[in-house]
DNA sequence: AACTGAACAGAATTATATTCGTTATGAAAC
DNA sequence: GTTTCATAACGAATATAATTCTGTTCAGTT
């Protein structure tokens, strides 16, 4: 799919903000609401926006504690992998899951809501899956940052 | 803020795909149009819900290689990290920055084309910055999970 | 029982998205 | 140089959805 300087500007707004009407994307770009619409539309066909989504404040909701945690599995056969991934799928708490290189094997972001919570987490669901070596994890004392918009 | 168990359902079903016409949700969680509309009101005057956005993907705007980034500081004083932060929220490659707990001071994750294009972001943005002691980078192989919605 | 405020429903209205027919623009073919 | 084709753009017309309005229900209170 071919982006041109315009689709990129395109993206950024809607990265910031998908609730725009197209008429206020069409004034920031110079074009007509059509145009936009149409590149909105074949931007959406083409995959380049996977979804719209709302972003939820984590204080509200009770989900203020996030965790990072490194984990090595004990052995790296196909099997193993598979197996690890598709429970870590399947576990609501882990939102982002990576396999890394590096001395550890992956890295699991997770909300929860407390350090209580977390501790559940830990003894309950994540060290009873199978394949598990080892595990190390970081709290986070601050967000400093946070975007979902790709830089373009 | 208080959440009953519609305003959660209605959350999960927005952080799924906020597009969806309030119609839809009504019709999922047994409500009137207005009845859902109005509490999706609720929920973004409360701040429950943050911004609409769209989610695009890396691989089809080049942005496919992902590294998290260790950074440790030299010396932990009030104005050093005050400074680092600045500098951090005005990198557009970095998308997330934490301070953590732990060994590292600063967990960074980086969007960028790819190796070349880190190598360029290490040498030119990042190790220019005041205050950093050391850094050290692990590559996303692969993107096991990855989503934005807060578990409910 | 009467009152109050919050949440809801259906209808009416307003705003926006979507479609349609047409017109420029630019690149390739003749 | 002009013909052809494909692409992107436009404005008007239409369809669809968001928003507002009015009245109702219901739980809790007096």
């Amino acid at each position: 799919m071919k982006l041109d300087q315009i689709d990129n500007r395109l993206l950024e707004l809607l990265q910031e903000d998908s609730k725009k009407t197209t008429k206020e994307y069409a004034l920031k770009l110079g074009l007509s609401t059509t145009a936009i619409y149409e590149r909105i539309k074949r931007l959406e066909r083409g995959g380049a926006i996977r979804s719209y989504v709302a972003l939820v404040d984590k204080a509200i909701v009770n989900r203020n504690f996030t965790v990072f945690c490194h984990v090595k599995l004990v052995q790296h056969v196909k099997d193993n992998i598979a197996q690890f991934e598709a429970q870590v799928m399947r576990l609501q708490e882990v939102v982002e899951c990576h396999h890394l290189s590096g001395d550890y094997d992956y890295l699991l972001k997770i909300h929860v809501q407390d350090m209580d919570a977390y501790r559940n987490f830990m003894v309950n669901k994540l060290t009873t899956m199978n394949h598990i070596g080892s595990t190390q994890s970081s709290f986070t004392i601050k967000e400093v940052k946070h975007s979902t918009a790709i830089p373009l």
